[in-house]
DNA sequence: TTGACAGCTTAACGGTGTTCAGTTCAGTCT
DNA sequence: AGACTGAACTGAACACCGTTAAGCTGTCAA
């Protein structure tokens, strides 16, 4: 009856499932399920489990292709900030998003086109390929980190906080550490506008240690 | 014959066993053995095992407190940075320490002392208790997403490179994509120095941005 | 018609987190 | 001292996990 299952499909299937079950529910068993198969079914497509998640990896990179190259690339800033909203949007889209997307390494070579062309405005702009590739995993690395973060308080995508974050909760249980009251709110109050702030710093920070070098030191 | 077990002590021992088997390994029965226990003892004193895996990580935490207050704060940059090279240099000495660290949340209120004492001096410093805040955020949050990376290069502490990471098969791989290969080797080359500069870019940031409010926007 | 082989199923294995009823043992109270 | 109590642990079991091996089924070529 249904006909015969390949690779992309399967990792389509399992993506889309994810926001459903989560990571910790997106078993073969489930996977199997929704193709109307039997879970070694898998084995003849993928390795191991592991290799099945790559290509969910690779198969959310492949969707975030077209947003990526049509972020606004008329100054690095601009191009450096817009991918990075775009990979936060983007993971923030999929249950444990940034779990996934940070475990796994990406397949084949179908990420180096959007990659390479976004390295290039960036060298076009001023930089080495050798700073503009630091500038781009810094920031990346930024998002990855803060996103993380945002979805262990945020879990499924449009539902609402963790109540574990309760703020008022943990403002009782710290009672003696004012600073650190305060910090929890400003980390998990309005993590859109706090990721905007970050942001912002981090590329300011490019700017003044990466694009002009010399500049002072941290020590 | 042996004593009996509390909490304390199946964290530390769970922590110091994470280095033998990895956190694929640390499995509750594994745990227990070392313990010389059953399984099932452990739901004694913890209601599930992430709850188990939250004071492991708190247990982490604990250690690096001392290393942390040492810091030299005579200048609020090398308070950030200081305390994000103490962070790096204790995630990496467990095997996932990044993925155990991030996944999960402290308990209890033992890690709001030396936060409070670094908010205070990033304050004295000039900052707001909400700007020190993000400072902090940011920085801790580049750290992290930086140690993730950095770990699934180099699982081991100590040991080499998962040869997944192979630059020259990389290379090979990536024919065509001479910026995404000049990436991969500042990526994955020197990552000590790679987090430096990171680093440093981020806290330069954070004094452009975040000290002194009303500088350049990000676009 | 026969053979080959890709793609799938069925059955099973060892291991996992977790539950639950029962056991042991230190410490308290009469 | 002896009975009691509750904390701490054991043993057996459950449902489910990733994974493997062997066998079945349909399609296509010769």
């Amino acid at each position: 009856m249904a006909t015969r299952i390949d690779r992309a499909q399967v990792a389509e299937t399992a993506l889309d499932l994810l926001n459903e079950v989560g990571l910790e529910g997106l078993t073969l068993r489930r996977i199997a399920k929704e193709l109307g198969v039997q879970a070694p079914a898998l084995y003849w497509h993928f390795k191991n489990k592991q290799e099945l998640l790559d290509e969910v990896a690779t198969e959310m990179f492949r969707r975030m292709a077209e947003p990526l190259s049509a972020v606004d690339s008329s100054t690095w800033q601009s191009c450096l900030a817009g991918s990075a909203r775009v990979m936060r949007r983007f993971l923030l889209g999929y249950r444990d998003g940034a779990k996934v997307f940070g475990g796994t390494r990406l397949t084949g070579r179908s990420y180096a086109g959007p990659v390479e062309e976004m390295m290039e405005r960036i060298v076009a702009a001023g930089f080495t390929p050798s700073t503009a590739a630091r500038a781009w995993f810094t920031v990346n690395t930024y998002t990855m980190g803060y996103v993380m973060e945002e979805q262990s308080v945020h879990p499924v995508p449009g539902g609402e906080r963790d109540p574990a974050y309760d703020l008022e909760d943990r403002a009782d249980r710290l009672k003696g550490y004012p600073l650190v009251i305060a910090a929890g709110a400003e980390f998990f109050g309005e993590m859109e506008a706090g990721f905007e702030t970050g942001l912002h710093a981090v590329v300011a920070g490019i700017e003044a240690t990466l694009l002009t070098p010399g500049a002072a030191g941290v020590e």
